[in-house]
DNA sequence: AAATTGACGGTTA
DNA sequence: GTAACCGCCAATT
């Protein structure tokens, strides 16, 4: 079966990141399962993190579960304030407004 | 092969 | 509400 290395693996992940709404919010975990890979939020995040720049896929659309952004990344908290994500106090975004369910839409 | 690291998750304090 | 701890999986050193 498929490793994290192989393309049908990041095929399928850019296929759900894809479909992540505007102004809304996936977590990793969230993004793993819906891909077929649950438990592998880590995993998830590290292929994310490898993820060429030209593939313009909303990858500042997932975040922390607990709402933290990505480190190192400065421009993540401008771009989902850009789609009217709110945010706490200490930059954690509001999980239970914007995370984006497969109920609801 | 063992230990470390990383864009994580959920529970507990 | 936030902060810390432990558990999870895969890739890298």
């Amino acid at each position: 079966m498929a490793c994290f290395q192989s393309q049908e693996f990041k095929q399928h992940l850019y296929q759900v990141i894809e479909q992540i709404p505007y102004g809304k919010v996936l977590s990793y975990g969230q993004v793993a399962a819906l891909a077929g890979w649950p438990q592998h939020a880590r995993a998830v995040g590290k292929t994310l993190s490898q993820l060429p720049t030209h593939l313009s896929l909303p990858c500042h659309r997932v975040v922390h579960a607990n709402g933290a952004l990505v480190p190192h990344w400065t421009q993540h908290r401008i771009l989902l304030e850009k789609e009217g994500v709110s945010f706490t106090a200490t930059g954690r975004v509001e999980m239970k407004k914007h995370r984006w369910q497969l109920n609801e839409q």
